[in-house]
DNA sequence: TTCAATAGTTGACATCAGCAACTAATTGTC
DNA sequence: GACAATTAGTTGCTGATGTCAACTATTGAA
């Protein structure tokens, strides 16, 4: 005997709410929430979502971890001194001295890669016996919902390290786009290819990265870090899609990648990138980047300014 | 930098097991899984949990519960004897004297109200600024996945206690599977549009019900159980969709009608019914009914015999 | 320079949750 | 009909989980 506390005028809500608490009720015992072991691991569920957010955001704060996971700032802490006493995390110094960065060691990425893939089959095994038509439908239908509910809300993207397809992705989205805009045509595409290939070839885990920007499922931006020397850092083929321009997309990306850069240990940053581009141009200056040095190229077959910028981290 | 563990043959798997479990990190949060407090209320996650399987299944048995919802015996067993101290439950005896059925008292029923309310506008909230459109296809689409997801368990029904809108529903099936079925016509519909008006009307919680049995918001069977005195209880209005016969959703009504008059301290159940609804007769029967008496009538058209059976509750 | 605010940690404590041992009743087996 | 095995439910014990407030160190703003 369930019944609305409130008059509505508008029944489609009463509905979608029944829906939505009957749904609750399903998942929350589906997924394991009321379950504290997570999928089998010796972790609970809120510590397979902070390591989750760890491996995924590193370096990340503490502070980020305790908003995006909205769990209390001394009990996170006592877990994350828990990852720490395991050997999964090491703790650096940010550019604000009260910050104690967190990244992933050696044995911690292996750690998270074990739990990721059981979690993966866990997943899996709950879609088994599903016909593929369902299976495609369901993703789209969950997709949807988070969409929906996630903008309603304030969410308006996640920023992810990279998986299996993305620079794929990466490379056609940009390729498509500078072509657009600035025609620049397969040439760039080409370079964007090879810059991709070569970071899943030499991918270094904890000095490289490659972050990406979403929004259920879609990608939205990306930037890459990867090592120049054991010094310097390389900042490249960072680019937000124009339907998600003005949210700070771009600044975020990169502000990672100078935190990263940090936290493991390079002294400085170097990007190379093209006049044209104004926005990236603030965006780099913003976060401290200065033009170093200027010149007149026709690569991309049309006449551009390509520019080398350059961020000192050491003290 | 999340990978799969296994070789998988099938693309779109991968690409749905992604997606819900990116699903399963936004959900989590956002309906408050994480938060060890449900909705603001004094109660936690799984006490709300076992509050509803309560209020919606009474009279349950602890061992019902538990399956429901997966917590620990033990644990459940304290839940229990805290909601006994609040005064929001009373505890019966069942045919079998291990049992210790649980029943709301009105305390409880105004304490489950409030919370169901709460509840309600809450989870309205989170719908606040969608779009009318959206709203719908959002229902729709939740629906879709709990029957999915559930179909590939084993999940087959539940069974709710009667909401707003019900009674309505339950006329309408019924005349219209009597009519295709039988011929009955709509003096049947009248009839049973007065028995549901009445129980409406006059409805006694603790002593009367009604149960739905559904899967993801479809209705697939219903029965009523009214007070004819204090000592006798009437069964009424047994009817399971034809899509969903053959799993037991007719027993299992019936069988929460028996428990429910047992643990409201009815005396006996009678019931009414016709000897061409063959399956109907041999739940009764095998509930342990006893047929009292049967005559000719033809009230809906064609003659038909009816029957009244009966079931002694008191030792 | 001083004071409020912020990132993070720690101690003390209450509640949550799992396990195993227990009672009481029932069912199955010979 | 006796007796072992099973079942519903409870209780004691314990470690894990989570909360709150006080604390340090640092930063930013007036």
């Amino acid at each position: 005997m369930t019944q609305a506390a409130t008059l509505d005028p508008n029944p489609a809500l009463a509905t979608a709410v029944t829906s939505l608490r009957r749904f609750n009720r399903f998942y929350t015992r589906r997924m394991g929430a009321l379950d504290p072991h997570y999928m089998g691991s010796e972790l609970s569920l809120v510590e397979a979502r902070i390591f989750y957010e760890i491996a995924v955001g590193e370096p990340v704060l503490a502070k980020a971890i305790q908003e995006a996971v909205g769990v209390d700032p001394g009990y996170l802490s006592r877990i994350i001194g828990k990852f720490a006493q395991r050997g999964w995390i090491a703790r650096g110094r940010g550019a604000d001295a009260r910050e104690r960065p967190i990244m992933l060691t050696g044995e911690g990425r292996a750690a998270f890669a074990a739990l990721d893939a059981r979690t993966f089959d866990e997943t899996a095994r709950l879609l088994d016996g599903l016909p593929g038509p369902d299976v495609a439908a369901l993703s789209a239908a969950v997709d949807w919902i988070a969409d929906r509910l996630g903008s309603a809300d304030g969410q308006a993207y996640q920023v992810r390290t990279w998986t299996v397809g993305d620079m794929g992705m990466v490379t056609a989205r940009q390729a498509i786009l500078y072509q657009q805009v600035y025609g620049w045509g397969t040439r760039m595409e080409a370079l964007i290819g090879e810059i991709t290939t070569a970071f899943l070839r030499d991918f270094q885990p904890g000095r490289e990265q490659c972050w990406i920007a979403e929004r259920a499922g879609r990608m939205l931006g990306s930037v890459f870090l990867v090592a120049e020397d054991d010094r310097v850092a390389r900042l490249r083929l960072l680019y937000v899609e124009p339907e998600a321009r003005g949210l700070g997309i771009g600044a975020d990306l990169v502000a990672r990648c100078v935190a990263f850069a940090r936290a493991a240990g390079y002294r400085e940053i170097i990007l190379w990138t093209h006049a044209v581009l104004t926005s990236a141009r603030k965006i780099y200056a913003a976060e401290g980047f200065v033009l170093e040095s200027a010149e007149k190229s026709d690569e991309f077959g049309t006449p551009e300014v390509s520019e080398s910028w350059r961020l000192i981290l050491a003290d």
